[in-house]
DNA sequence: TTTATAACTTTGTGATACAAAGTTAATTCA
DNA sequence: TGAATTAACTTTGTATCACAAAGTTATAAA
């Protein structure tokens, strides 16, 4: 039996996994790019991130020179995390389809 | 690009996600091997149920002889809407993993 | 006929997703 | 220089919802 207990509430929210999706396909990505591609308000997109950053999930660059602006990334543990959470949706892919 | 709107909030909820998860791999089960091998109480599994039912995912077959007993299992409704959520997560763990 | 069990319903609470509007600091433009 | 613009927030309010706990009803076994 999968072991559903197992899974990570932080990552299965709908938007902060669009969110892990897409920084574990690409290294960095700035605010206004994730905002842009998962039409969220600022609002929750941030209020997103910063549950994934509370987690130990997600860090972020701003550049120091030139204009304001974040760029977020993956830790070291979000990527391990995010792992996680694919086998064991790998797991229910393969169940479900079985 | 993953198309997360289309992630159906129904069957992504944890406990909904556990509960169509077996459905789907085993005709039927009844209410309480359901509760045992979830670990849900009554009310929040029923509550999970239901929804589902609402959505026209799961039916119900009652034992008209003998104790009361409800099964439940998958209506092909149910059956086509879980294809298309593994599907989509198949999308996640193809791309997360790349 | 008492007791136990299945399958509910009801109620209450705490968490949280999300939108909308306000804030701040930096940057470009007139 | 000062006004407007933009990025990245913060704050506030609302509506939803997961979940537990306790109560209800009908059946069946003892």
């Amino acid at each position: 039996m999968i072991d559903f207990d197992k899974l990570d509430k932080t990552i299965h929210e709908r938007g902060r996994l669009s969110i892990m999706t897409m920084l574990a396909s690409r290294g960095e990505w700035k605010f206004q790019e994730l905002k842009d591609q998962l039409k969220m308000s600022d609002g929750n997109l941030i209020t997103h991130l910063r549950s994934l950053q509370k987690a130990g999930y997600v860090s972020t660059e701003k550049e120091l020179k030139g204009r304001k602006v974040t760029k977020y990334l993956l830790t070291r543990s979000g990527k391990k995390a995010f792992k996680g959470y694919l086998r064991l949706l790998g797991q229910i892919v393969t169940q479900g389809s079985s």
